[in-house]
DNA sequence: GTGAAAGCGCTAACAC
DNA sequence: GTGTTAGCGCTTTCAC
């Protein structure tokens, strides 16, 4: 427990507490020998600055607030997701000096945006980091707007004013993941569309449409099944996709989970994967490492993405940096053993 | 972003600051009458009190630090385990008015005494949580101990001085889990040992003799093996046991990612389960419930646990109450789809 | 480059 | 029951 204070090192270098101040905030127009003898001040009394002092003086509180969907809500097993956010989150904070406050919220319930307000309003963080699917919630955006707070949205931008948004080219990975699978000679390759709420994972059709057509395959509505991001429904629209009578050799999944319960189906079935059906899904959550035959799937950075979220956020409040406009980061696509040539 | 501050809510009230400041701290000797006025005129003024000014002159910093082994570090996917802790200390905090600091943890770094240390000086939590398996490594734990924090530990209690720790009963529900695969009719019941770092696992070794011992069934060195909580070791541990001669008709493993190594060898060697062979884990991940078929297990009230840990945290700092001793809270058997009665 | 004074918005200790 | 007076430990003016 340090007991020292700004005085007592001040005292202790033979300069004011301002100075003291100056080489703690690293600002400009202290001499480099007073710098140092500061700096040997601090490490002889083991001095920490009071976050409390300094937060009430300086009118910043040196938290930023990182919002998500509640996992313990649902059944979907979102952690993963949540652990990557919250560890590109707290790397920028630990670097930068700030704190993190989590907050995880569930947009169902009726009195969701009362709550983000009214948290917002107690600890006052500097900053707002929304993730996906909340940022496409307009009651949830909007009473986040209302508190003035700084905002980084982890979705698709709408570009609507003084936010910035940060988001990764769904679509254009996706068309990608259709065309390496037309690649392997695949000409009937299925689709798993997802949750609609989720709007990065409406993009990811968006982009199994453009993959068709870059690959010059004809769209057939025969290969679309439509999910809710459950390993559940992945295994539903596998049985139905699987029992066509012309059934699909490729079925591309728009979320990891779903595409599990394709490989589970398949695995029912007989049908061999990836000799007889290849299967991609999207995410590259542990699950997808987890599955046998492990999953070809699109990994997102999202722990580059919440870091940059953060950054930018902290940059704002620093150095007033704007923020606003709409960031790209690009996926991945990982090849492992559940995608395969085309069955002769 | 409000703006009103306690001068003005005691205006408006007509009463003094002190006045107000009882009210919001919910302290006793204001009159019923008095205490409306001011919550009316907070009410009117959308007054939230200042954090930094309040824990600059509380010397409180309303803050409780989790602390747990950092999931990134590693490709075990623990994330779920760690997102159940944060749910049961967010919620205690919520309640109580305090809010959560997270910090990832890499204990296999040289610096991390430091590190750790330096985060707690740095951001001064009113306590500690510190989970398991870290809370059974001595230079974190001392690390912590030596900044003066309250601390609460959970894992198996060496109820070494003046720290709470909370655990479950693993060894017992350990052995209630033998005995109930005994039950079934199984006399050659396989236990896969865990990483031995983690001491709450290796209880539940104990736990497995008990067992054994309480249904009458003789121990035998053939039927352990040892992995490292990883999928893959349990893979490696399943192939030695199930290519003995008298192979086992129940695998019991430490934890769930390894009985899910089982089912994926059994699966592979064309054993059916439960028919042929019984799996039971330990933990109840997420991914006890994505396997097929799905995992019998041990569920531990992991959020429950770390609301408690934090509830017994904030009781001390606010009211002083001691903060000692050890905890017991109960698992619990969850039978799913991977036991089942011995084969004839 | 450096320092002195004046708060930031609240709680603590005591008076009334 | 309620109010008064001092700080908490820092940053912010602004003067030098």
């Amino acid at each position: 427990m340090p007991k020292a204070k700004i005085d007592d090192v001040a005292r202790l270098a033979g300069v004011s507490i301002k100075t003291v101040s100056r080489v703690i905030n690293d600002e400009p127009n202290v001499r480099e020998g007073t710098r140092a003898k500061v700096r040997n001040a601090i490490a002889e009394l083991n001095y920490r600055p009071n976050l409390s002092a300094r937060n009430l003086a300086s009118h910043h509180s040196h938290l930023i607030a990182l919002i998500y969907d509640d996992p313990s809500a649902y059944e979907v097993p979102s952690a993963g997701y949540i652990i990557r956010l919250q560890e590109g989150a707290l790397r920028a904070c630990g670097i930068l000096g700030y704190e993190l406050l989590i907050h995880p919220c569930r947009y169902r319930d009726a009195t969701v945006a009362d709550e983000v307000k009214a948290l917002i309003e107690h600890a006052r963080p500097d900053g707002i980091v929304l993730a996906a699917p909340l940022s496409n919630m307009p009651k949830i955006v909007r009473a986040l707007e209302a508190t003035g707070t700084p905002l980084v949205m982890m979705s698709p931008g709408k570009q609507n004013g003084s936010h910035l948004s940060i988001a990764t080219n769904d679509r254009e990975i996706s068309a990608k993941m259709t065309c390496y699978l037309a690649s392997l000679g695949h000409d009937k390759i299925a689709f798993i569309k997802g949750d609609p709420d989720h709007k990065a994972v409406g993009n990811r059709y968006l982009g199994y449409l453009d993959g068709l057509d870059q690959s010059g395959l004809k769209f057939s509505e025969h290969l679309v099944a439509e999910g809710d991001n459950s390993i559940g429904s992945g295994e539903t629209c596998a049985e139905k996709l699987l029992h066509e009578e012309d059934r699909p050799t490729a079925i591309f999944a728009a979320n990891d989970d779903m595409a599990a319960g394709v490989i589970r189906v398949a695995d029912r079935l007989g049908i061999r994967i990836p000799q007889e059906l290849s299967v991609a899904g999207c995410d590259d959550i542990a699950l997808a490492r987890q599955v046998f035959p492990a999953l070809t799937t699109i990994g997102q950075p999202l722990s580059a993405m919440a870091e940059r979220a953060t950054s930018a956020l902290i940059d704002h409040t620093r150095a007033g940096k704007p923020l606003s406009g709409a960031e790209i980061v690009s996926g991945a696509i990982h090849v492992r053993d559940s995608t395969g040539p085309a069955p002769a």
